[in-house]
DNA sequence: CGCAATTGAATTGCGTGCAATGATACGGAC
DNA sequence: GTCCGTATCATTGCACGCAATTCAATTGCG
C-alpha cells in the first residue's frame, strides 16, 4: 500500500481521476496501432475522414477540438506517409482539402477491430460504458457550450 | 449544425469523449493557474508535496503516473522558481528528495480554491460528480491492474 | 478600384508524456 | 574487495497540445 496522505489528497480530485483515465486509455491505443506506427491523435484524424472524406483542416479541427498548430505537424507526416493528401482549394486558396489515399482508406478495414479490442481492455461492462459515455459528453458539452456563449454553427 | 457523418463516428467513441474532456478540465485549469504560470501538472505535483513534504522522485511517479522522463524537467522547473527543493538522500545517492520551500508551501493557502473555482466551471450536479468521479476511479484501478499483474507495493 | 479588416493555415515556442538510453549508486555472489 | 545485476534518476528524441505570431488569400467598405 502506498497509503501516504498525498495518495488521498490525490483520490478525490475529479480532474486527476479523468486525467489519469485518458493517459490508461492513450497507453492502450498507443499498444493496438503501434502495428501501424499511428498515434492516437493520428487515428481520430483518420476515423474523422474514413467517415467523411471530404474535410478540410480547419473542418477537423472543429470535430476533434483541435487547432492547426497540432494538425497541420499531424496531417503533414500523415502526407508524408502517404496515407492522405493534401490541396488547396480551387475555390479559396486559404483552405487546405484533406483526404484519403487509396491507403489511407485501405487502414479502415485493417483497424476496424481495434474499437472492440479496446473495449476488451477495458473490461466496462456495457452499463458503465454508457454511463461514463453520457457522462463525458454531457460535461465536454456543457464546457464548450460555457465557453463559447454563442451557439454558432453556420 | 456540423452534422457529417465523421461527427457520428467520433461522437460514441469512449475514449474520444474522455480524450475531450480532459483536454477541455485542461483548458479550465489552465486558466484557474495562469495567474501563479503553473501547469496543470505542477499544480498536480504540488498537491502531492502539500499533503505529503517527504516524497521522492519515484514516489511521485508513482502517485502520478509519470516516469522521470517527464518529472525531471518538471521539477527542476519548480525548482528554479524556487518553489521546491531536491537533493540527493544521504542514505541512498541515487534517490532525490523533493521537498517544498516556504514559497511552495505559501502556494497551498493561494490555491485553496482552485477545486471549488473547478467545481462551478464545470457546472457538475453533486450526482454526476460522484458517478463519474467512481467511474474513472474504478475504470483507472481496473487499467492499471491489468498491466502489472501483480499486485507489488513493498 | 484601393485598402483595411478578417479568415485559414502554417510556424514558433514551450511544456508535457513516453520510449529508449545513459550514468551513477547500491547490493549480493564470489 | 571485485564484479555483476539492479535500482534510481537524468537525458534524448519524438509527437502532441496550445498560445502567439506570421503569411497569404479573401472580404468588405469607401
Amino acid at each position: 500500500m502506498t497509503s501516504s496522505q498525498a495518495a488521498e489528497a490525490l483520490d478525490p480530485m475529479l480532474c486527476f481521476a479523468v486525467y489519469s483515465v485518458e493517459r490508461q486509455f492513450g497507453q492502450v491505443y498507443r499498444e493496438l496501432l503501434a502495428p501501424w506506427r499511428l498515434s492516437y491523435t493520428q487515428y481520430l484524424a483518420l476515423v474523422a475522414l474514413w467517415n467523411d472524406d471530404a474535410l478540410t483542416v480547419g473542418g477537423l479541427g472543429e470535430l476533434l477540438g483541435l487547432d492547426s498548430g497540432t494538425l497541420s505537424p499531424l496531417l503533414k507526416r500523415l502526407e508524408a506517409r502517404g496515407l492522405i493528401a493534401r490541396r488547396r482549394a480551387a475555390a479559396d486558396e486559404r483552405v487546405v482539402e484533406v483526404s484519403l489515399t487509396d491507403a489511407g482508406r485501405a487502414l479502415q478495414s485493417e483497424l476496424a477491430d481495434v474499437p472492440g479490442c479496446f473495449g476488451d481492455r477495458t473490461g466496462l461492462a456495457n452499463e458503465e460504458y454508457v454511463q461514463l459515455l453520457a457522462l463525458a459528453k454531457t460535461l465536454s458539452a456543457r464546457m464548450r457550450a460555457q465557453d463559447h456563449p454563442n451557439g454558432k454553427e453556420e
